[in-house]
DNA sequence: TCTCCTCCATACGGTACCGTATGGACATGC
DNA sequence: GCATGTCCATACGGTACCGTATGGAGGAGA
């Protein structure tokens, strides 16, 4: 059934369809393309995500999808998996190469709170939390992502329990910042406003400066 | 179709199945028992919120609800017309009974950062944002709450740019703070924990004291 | 009792899925 | 040229929905 890919090793960051197709004019698909498909379908609910949509989406038909995956449930661990390691793993390795954690977290902070596409997919991720599938993964990346936080606030001198209340700050405050600009695209409407407004959060959640 | 109701008023908070089926026992159901209904299966996605399967849980089949409603929209209309309601004016009325905007602030702080069953409602709907039915009361409820955090910051003299920008960090940290108790729920796993927590975000976010 | 009106059950057609079965195009090795 | 494996199209049965059509039970009024 699966069969082991020879192709060259797939990008860091999120693929539309149209690379996705693009790439396709060569041989066939990959599990992989199929997994950074169903990545991006995620963001109209994992629910939402359906096989033969998705299918037509990359110019093929279903016979294509059962070749490489035994079922619907394997897309979504697949993408999650993906997922999971562009949330996480990605993020991080490149905060490291800074030199301090003062510039590491300043640099999470301004990255974190720009605009960025897979922030709906995030969303809808959480918002399926209770799906079995979701939860563990979703579980992992949080606490992934909290825990450098709070080594982040220790590494700044911080004592354990002020590190882990200002990392769940930290992190609450991104989660919420990014629940907003769906929510209420408005409500920051104007670039000026948006960088203000994280320059606020770089001074309330940066304790030292 | 539809008629005019001659219940007592609906009460003011979420309604639970078990309440509308025993209210059931008397004449049929209303409107309103199936808009209650559908708030609380809102919690599953705005996609899963099925007619068929409301009707089972309600005890009735489709023929009852395609008397009281033209059609599914229509239904997701009334419930989300119902959590709007619930989610802010009818805190804001409570509020607003305390004497000072201090008082009113930290209250709301507490009274937001317990963990609420309704917290899912609110992911789910945040999550189908994309939705044209869910859009716009989203951003009103969204809008709604920042105004009246604005309007209480600055009741306590702060200028309206610093108000703006507290607001939105306290309520980022709120929606944050919920998706992070369903995305990863053993991260406040106990009582003291969480209450340590909440405690530090009243001390982050009235800046008064 | 007879007749409306209210509220719901039942039955039906239509759609969008999932998963399987099967065959076929195309390359590759022999 | 022929067989084999890879990748996909097509066709099918099954399920879970939506919405409509229709009839029927039960009370209210004349």
């Amino acid at each position: 059934m699966s069969r082991a890919s020879s192709r060259p090793p797939s990008p860091s960051t999120f693929r539309t369809f149209e690379e996705i197709r693009a790439r396709r004019r060569g041989p066939g698909l990959t599990a992989e393309d199929w997994a950074d498909a169903a990545l991006w379908s995620l963001v109209d609910g994992v629910d939402a995500l359906s096989v033969e949509r998705l299918a037509g989406k990359l110019g093929v038909t279903k016979g294509s999808f059962y070749w490489h995956f035994k079922g619907r449930p394997a897309l979504v661990r697949a993408a999650l998996e993906r997922w999971e390691q562009l949330a996480t793993q990605d993020v991080i390795t490149r905060l490291d190469a800074l030199p301090t954690p003062e510039a590491r977290l300043r640099q999470l902070l301004v990255v974190t709170f720009e605009p960025e596409p897979a922030g709906r997919i995030e969303v809808a991720i959480a918002a399926a939390a209770a799906n079995p599938l979701i939860q563990p993964v979703l579980a992992r990346v949080s606490r992934r992502r909290i825990d450098y936080l709070v080594s982040l606030y220790r590494a700044m001198g911080m004592p354990l329990r002020d590190a882990r209340a200002w990392a769940l700050q930290a992190y609450s405050t991104y989660v919420g910042l990014l629940h907003l600009s769906i929510a209420s695209p408005d409500t920051l409407r104007s670039a000026r406003e948006r960088s203000d407004y994280v320059k606020h959060l770089a001074r309330a959640l940066m304790p030292s400066t």
